[in-house]
DNA sequence: CAGCAAAACAACGTCATCGTGATACTGGGT
DNA sequence: ACCCAGTATCACGATGACGTTGTTTTGCTG
């Protein structure tokens, strides 16, 4: 559950889940992440670097260059079932909010 | 991006989560929720609040007691897959690390 | 109405994380 | 050997979340 909590807070940060995106299509290096995302670089290397650690990214040095490629492309299911969910909810807030007016 | 990383969020906390299962089996007030737990009641009220507004769970007072029930139960697949994910995170490190030594 | 248990709220200290700016490391090309 | 682009790391300040303690509200019961 210490963990899981772990692995959930991973997610819960937009710049790394917009680093995530960017990774979608593919194996991209650190520039083209910074490029894509438009932020830092040391920011995007951080973001990867903890991705890297919790096993959802891996790093592949490719000469001068280090590509970063999502290794279980389901995290984006997992992802795709949050944002579902985080649209029933909302829908179900609406509901409570109309029964009471 | 920005408000599903909101949502993540909900989940990075292990005393939130604790929460969540607690309520798995059906409805539970509040001084249920803190029995299960081993939580203050005044972190048990804080995290159902929190729970509340980001729509996972509902609150239905009752007499003097106050019931908390979770709305949509595939939240629970969620963490399920967040789960496998996990694992397989775990699995994946150790082949790397075995690839190394 | 007084008293009591359940639940919510407020204020506070503490700790982790985020983003930035500056600096170090690394490998390839000249 | 040197320089340069790419990448990683460090130190720092700011912000926000967590948990606790103490207090307040709420609704039942006698």
């Amino acid at each position: 559950m210490e963990a899981l909590a772990e692995y959930f807070k991973v997610f819960s940060e937009p710049n790394r889940l917009a680093v995530l995106e960017a990774l979608r299509g593919g194996p991209l290096n650190v520039t083209a992440v910074v490029d894509k995302t438009g932020l830092s670089q040391a920011l995007v290397s951080k973001h990867l670097k903890l991705l890297t650690i919790a096993g959802v990214v891996q790093r592949r040095p490719e000469g001068s260059l280090v590509f970063y490629e999502v290794i279980d492309k389901s995290v984006f299911k997992l992802i795709g079932q949050a944002e579902k969910l985080l649209l029933a909810a909302r829908r179900q807030q609406l509901d409570a909010l109309a029964a009471i007016l």
